[in-house]
DNA sequence: TATTACATGTAAGGGGTTACATGATTTA
DNA sequence: TAAATCATGTAACCCCTTACATGTAATA
């Protein structure tokens, strides 16, 4: 359901699908990702439920677009589910399974492999969010005080993507850290013996 | 694929699909969640693929157990899956897009509400992994720098459990420090205009 | 001339949830 | 005697992804 109420959101503003598809890949890609073949049928059931209506406007090149926009019953509805208690979903973290069953490799070598790339594609992603924040700071006076509340809302949830982000690049670190730690023991306890049976 | 990938790891001790449920519940449930009605086809997908191999087994009630376990197959599927590169997978937060529209309601007591019943979500979260963690370390005195590998992973993956809740509480404290600074000025802002033009 | 961007869709299939069906044994 | 636990499964449905179909206009 979370679908229809982002899209009802993002109808505030009349748009067509493939608007919608570049806001969610530029505006809201830390938050969910929909596909086009997802975003037209879904458009077509809202406008049939009576939460979105459409008009037909001509395009420059291509077909002519749909563009839809939010009803009353629409607003209604989103007013609705942003009432809901906050929507956490289970998790399902495929590559926290993967290090909870990593120790089949019997390898720490591949741990630690583990967690180098883990920590790029966390800190790519970190900094893109950081570079983001700072070219919001500086081309926006009001930023983050006394933004208005459209804007200081979006600017809480860049702050919870910073947060975690930057949590979990620690627990890299820290991670790290104890890994290699590991290895050093293992090291040490691994050539002494052999030393000693010779 | 992931389930498939973790239930291959969780079979490498033969269980039924019952107690893999139970499995789910009691110790993955901050990594995945799965179902009986997914387990049970997944396990006869899985055994037809040659991954797993089953035999029954009578239980003291209901009926009979069907009790699984990897085989070579499997294992090699297993290893397969744990070295690709760590598979994040796309965000899809729908508090956080409840969020990110919560300006709509234009009532920032809403949003303060948000944020109260998020932290309580969240630290009731975190308080259950900061017992686990306790209760971990008091019992076993190899805790956690000496672990055993297996178990060592499995702390890494608590780990990211404590620092990755630890940061959204901090976000919740953070927000809501804001959220009631701004509540103030909007309070500021509002009552003496009235005043003025009476 | 080939690729990219614009623009709308359908079809097939995978992954997951909710509800239903069945029935024995233990506990309250 | 009713409820909870043990135990296995099927059916219908929803959500999402990948692949396919179609065609124009601008750009490289």
């Amino acid at each position: 359901m979370s679908l229809d109420h982002i899209l009802l959101g993002l109808l505030r503003q009349p748009a067509s699908g493939y608007d919608l598809k570049a806001i969610f890949d530029q505006h809201m890609h830390y938050i969910w990702a929909a596909e086009l073949s997802q975003i037209y049928p879904t458009l077509q059931r809202l406008e049939d439920k009576g939460w979105l209506r459409s008009r037909s406007a001509d395009s420059k090149r291509g077909p002519a677009r749909r563009v839809y926009e939010i009803t009353p019953a629409g607003r209604k509805a989103l007013r609705e589910w942003l009432e809901m208690t906050p929507q956490l979903g289970q998790e399902r973290n495929a590559a926290l399974a993967q290090l909870y069953f990593l120790s089949e490799l019997a390898d720490l070598a591949k741990t630690e492999r583990y967690f180098v790339r883990m920590r790029e594609q966390l800190s790519d992603r970190l900094q893109a969010l950081q570079r983001f924040d700072r070219l919001w700071s500086e081309a926006d006076p009001s930023y983050p005080e006394r933004l208005p509340s459209a804007d200081f809302h979006i600017y809480l949830t860049l702050r919870k993507g910073l947060h975690s982000l930057g949590g979990l690049v620690a627990w890299c670190d820290e991670s790290l850290r104890m890994i290699r730690a590991r290895a050093e023991r293992e090291k040490a306890a691994d050539v002494r013996p052999v030393k000693k049976t010779r």
